[in-house]
DNA sequence: GTTACTGCAAAGCTTTTGCATCCCT
DNA sequence: AGGGATGCAAAAGCTTTGCAGTAAC
């Protein structure tokens, strides 16, 4: 956390309250929450705070590497504030995602390494999440 | 192709030329086009076709496991006439999605397994695609 | 003849933008 | 003090929906 300020002042790059609101509310967050449930968050503390703040920040924040903007779900951006490379699991069930912070090691064939300059990866694994597999209640409708 | 539309007879949904031209668009399509791009395409051949028209044949189509749905642009949905499992890379400097055939095998630790159903998988690799590291024209901005 | 599909237009979501005001450094 | 950040509202892009008319079976 405080690692992630001293990042950002780095940058030149102002802590206004909100900022520091939706830096809180993420740091250690495992929810991936969109900008939605970010803004619904930081507003209680800060009801004066506007959409287009946190999306300003949450722009800011992922541009500097604070965070990281997870593609995971079509429907919306999610936002992790864990930055090193890892996978997900999208329960199809309850439709949450997982973080596999698990070594998952993948082996390609040697033409495709030739073919492509490849950098990083990501896994999305579908599948039931342990909440869901107990029989646990499916809540969520989608 | 033949095979899609017996398939589509069977779950007893309607071939109208509408939904003809966009699968027969589709067919053999390694571009992952999205919807509008489908649109587009498919008006020229019937000028009167609508958006709502493809997008509900899309949704319908997906439905029925003919074409999927890809969830790689986190702007917008693509589709694809390949269903069967495969993996893409995203080139980071022309956006294009690559498909990758290849045998690519995962190898994940075992307490993972005995955690979640895992059902499928899906990887992206971020790269620069043969295009683009060779030298090749920058034509897409982004 | 039925029933499902189409086209149109309007609405719904998420995200972006413009601009005057404000406040972090 | 200065320049970036904020809030508000409006707009933009993708997707969905309602409904009357139409066409596939």
């Amino acid at each position: 956390m405080n690692s992630k300020l001293k990042q950002l002042k780095e940058f030149g790059i102002k802590l206004t309250p909100q900022r520091l609101a939706i830096l809180e509310y993420l740091n250690g967050n495992r929810d991936h929450p969109s900008a939605e449930m970010i803004y619904k968050a930081v507003k209680e503390k800060f009801p004066m705070t506007s959409f287009a703040t946190v999306y300003s920040t949450l722009e800011v924040l992922t541009k500097s590497g604070v965070i990281s903007e997870l593609k995971v779900d079509p429907e919306r951006r999610r936002y992790d504030p864990e930055t090193s490379p890892h996978h997900h699991l999208i329960c199809t069930k309850c439709r949450k995602i997982v973080d596999i912070n698990a070594e998952v090691s993948i082996k390609i064939p040697d033409y495709l390494d030739r073919e492509f300059e490849i950098h990083s990866r990501h896994i999305e694994f579908y599948g039931i999440c342990q909440n869901c597999s107990k029989g646990g209640a499916n809540i969520l409708k989608r």
